[in-house]
DNA sequence: TAATATAAGTCAATAAAGCTGACTATTAAA
DNA sequence: TTTAATAGTCAGCTTTATTGACTTATATTA
């Protein structure tokens, strides 16, 4: 009978806690360029969702950052005032608002993405395809409900 | 020539994504058991991180989490005080301070875990031995600086 | 069409989590 | 024995997020 080691409680512990240090270490990246932009780490998420969800609606950005309305509300409208984030009426449904990044916010979310970026690129050059695939398979898996 | 596909910008991108709805799932999952015994985030992240790494001096919490001593402090001392978290002199370097679970603090993160744990065990059951070891392989390499 | 439900926005008060800066006490190393 | 490292503390502040009670606009349905 096999023993399914990936399976066992020890290391499902052991990449929950990877799971949060991989997280915090790729989402502090960015320190100085948010800093410079006197953006927190609300924004940086919020720019995140956005850039990778175009067209996105605000309450499904509610249910990705698992946040309330309010606590959107803050940070999405300070970006909306400085123009990294714009707002559209959706055209099947009026009472959606489509949000998309600016042509300034597309700089910005580039310029953070690229401290991000560093991290990642040298972890995949030390992989091979299929570890990369295969992580960003299981990544999925564990996001679906 | 060949096209590493997985290492075009937009593919890294996605899974920078990807990290921040993993980690902000799986660490969203144990909100009711938190709620009922008064924790937070903050403290959640510490008892995960004492969990797994039992005997860890305050200096590397603090760079683990990325928190300041002042932000680790307010929440740790809670801990020791509620008997979650336990304290002893090192014996090496008598300046460290090294953290353990109390068996009151094991049960709570036991708990804290099983909640956590369906999430991953969902996702690994529908997953191969090789696609999770390498999605272990993966995170450790985006972990390391 | 009128009533109801949904999506988004807003105001106010509060809590949680984190920060900076300025210290003290203890222990180790030079 | 001076200096450096580790941990802890006090005070004040900022950022992030929460709850609850609304309003407005648009869709749905009875």
């Amino acid at each position: 009978m096999q023993d399914f080691l990936y399976l066992r409680e020890n290391n499902i512990k052991e990449i929950i806690e990877l799971m949060l240090e991989a997280y915090t270490n790729s989402y502090s990246d960015p320190y100085e360029v948010l800093k410079k932009n006197s953006f927190g780490k609300a924004h940086h998420r919020l720019i995140c969702a956005v850039d990778i969800n175009p067209g996105i609606k605000v309450a499904d950005l509610i249910k990705k950052l698992k946040i309330t309305k309010q606590s959107l509300s803050r940070v999405l409208q300070e970006l909306i005032k400085k123009e990294i984030i714009s707002q559209s009426k959706g055209d099947v449904d009026g009472r959606h608002r489509l949000l998309h990044l600016t042509e300034k916010g597309k700089k910005i979310s580039e310029e953070i993405f690229n401290t991000q970026k560093k991290r990642i690129l040298e972890a995949f050059k030390e992989s091979d395809s299929d570890e990369v695939l295969n992580f960003k398979k299981v990544l999925k898996k564990i996001i679906a409900e």
